[in-house]
DNA sequence: CTGTTAGCGCATTCAG
DNA sequence: CTGAATGCGCTAACAG
């Protein structure tokens, strides 16, 4: 069913057709009520693909993650749909994978598609090769990166303390007479550099020496993996008093391996997360962590998006606040 | 940059670029070398919309979910994407809220974006005015719902015995000894009215009579939701021996609940969560929960699809058999 | 081997 | 107020 069915059964030019579909005046009002029954009657909608071409917009936006499973990510990546589906665009969401090369594939499937503006969850997207892929292939679109930053004339980029915020998090558990003070890494990504950064400025500003820095990664950023690091921890340095962990749900492991280990959480040990998910709700005790405001995060995201799909003046840059969440395991 | 701006430059016809572009045979391989050089210079990109438009294919598919943060579906939309994008599909992936009118209307968003297959997620897509503007919409796209069914000659559907696994947590409570059970509904779906069917058949068959049912519902599917049913439970059947939630992290508040009331968790009450998911493994003790192979449902609706956008006969249905994981809380 | 022509479904001139 | 003609970027059938 084209405009061309419907204007040969309404006996008028596919223009009226246009015309009575897009609202345009000037036309008899009984033209327009004939075309619009036949409308109805078969359930006639616009080819968006076709009337793209000859408007030469797509109301198609790009919502790149790395893994649309993590948590924080597709809570970001909810809210920022919810806003540009309101807006008439439709999302192509689509998980990247870690690779550099993929994701670089991925904004020239963009392109492709013809994408008037993208989202690029979190930090992992500030590598050279994306930055390389976004000249190349989508140098004049609006793109906004939450929690990562690319210095592009078209790139927008929201930010959150994440070092400071660590820092205060190693002030919090210091405070509490907790200074002896490990930190968890769960993979390595710009924003996990900022939060080490924060633990070793926090560290020192509390008096610690070099040899008192106890930095652990791991194999997965799971559960387990958390599980198992923090079992090194406590083979290694038995006399540890804090663990802060690069995210919530690594940290959960840490305070199921404290269990097991009979150790008090947080009267012997106290456990720190980061990034305020349910997982810290669940998990018992409830774990004390980081919030990196994701959520107003993503709100400023689709924000400034909603302006450079509306033509204003892109490469902002903009930073918000973590706030520690104290709760049980502290 | 379009075809044209190649053509004049390589000093060839349009359709001579786009055979280079496809890779049609019958070429001068001096011709094609020269022309791929230009396209390379500038970064070449065919349009989908203009390709889409004379190829009568969009190559573009739906996943419709009601609400993308949740777990276990975008783990789901997970495995679909994956396998649709290694395919050369886009996915648009939109979060469709519960309201029924909302799910029709983006069903209308589908149509007039042309996708040529269509994902339906949970069983929440099974109501009558989902199946109306299936029917007004696209009468014709393949169409697989996960965890659901509508019965139109388009769709296909892959589901779960839920019920008769629901049946069989009851027999695992009562054979530890723990008859007195309450079952706990998060939200109605037809999905949990199966499992809340499931329960009074497993209670009736093990001797139950109709005031031993003791079936519970709350405001919001949260941990907090689960929480304060448990503890109503508690109040009005301090007897009770064993609880069923409908999924996993509502079981999790039921964990806490007990935990607060200083209730041992097996000792006096089993608890059994429903979806074998992360929650499941994080919570303390960890929950033993029936595992609805939402995985391997996934990989048959992705599988069915691909059939359907291959021209395959659709309408197939295809039941998966839960399972039980039994963990530390039964 | 390559160019010309037509058409995919639509919106937009410009005439009338 | 409406119709005919044109073009968006691309592929395909047909000629040469």
């Amino acid at each position: 069913m084209t405009i061309y069915d419907i204007a040969r059964e309404a006996g008028v030019a596919a223009s009226t057709v246009s015309r009575v579909i897009n609202n345009k005046p000037g036309i008899k009002l009984e033209t327009r009520q004939r075309v619009q029954e036949l409308l109805k009657k078969y359930n006639y909608i616009p080819d968006a693909a076709a009337r793209g071409l000859v408007m030469q917009s797509s109301r198609l936006v790009g919502i790149l993650i790395v893994d649309i499973r993590v948590a924080h990510h597709v809570d970001s990546a909810f809210v920022i749909e919810q806003e540009l589906t309101r807006r008439g665009y439709c999302c192509i969401i689509m998980s990247t994978g870690p690779e550099d090369e993929k994701k670089a594939e991925y904004i020239r499937i963009l392109e492709q598609r013809r994408v008037e503006g993208v989202i690029l969850m979190g930090s992992m997207f500030g590598t050279a090769s994306v930055e390389e892929s976004i000249k190349k292939h989508l140098p004049k679109v609006p793109i906004v990166m939450v929690n990562g930053y690319l210095d592009l004339p078209n790139v927008s980029g929201v930010i959150v303390d994440e070092d400071a915020g660590v820092a205060r998090c190693v002030d919090l558990l210091c405070a509490k007479g907790k200074p002896k003070i490990a930190f968890v890494l769960d993979s390595v990504s710009p924003s996990n550099i900022h939060k080490q950064r924060g633990y070793c400025e926090g560290m020192r500003r509390n008096g610690a020496g070099e040899e008192n820095l106890w930095l652990y990664d791991m194999e997965e950023s799971t559960v387990r993996g958390g599980y198992e690091a923090t079992l090194r921890i406590l083979d290694e340095h038995p006399d540890v008093q804090g663990i802060i962990y690069s995210i919530d749900l690594v940290a959960v492991g840490g305070v199921r391996a404290a269990y097991d280990r009979g150790i008090d959480v947080p009267g012997q040990l106290g456990l720190i997360g980061i990034d305020n998910s349910i997982y810290g709700e669940i998990c018992m005790p409830k774990l004390t962590t980081l919030d990196n405001r994701l959520q107003a995060l993503s709100e400023s995201a689709a924000s400034i998006l909603r302006e450079g799909l509306e033509g204003k003046v892109q490469n902002k840059k903009m930073m918000m606040f973590s706030e520690i969440i104290e709760r049980e395991s502290t």
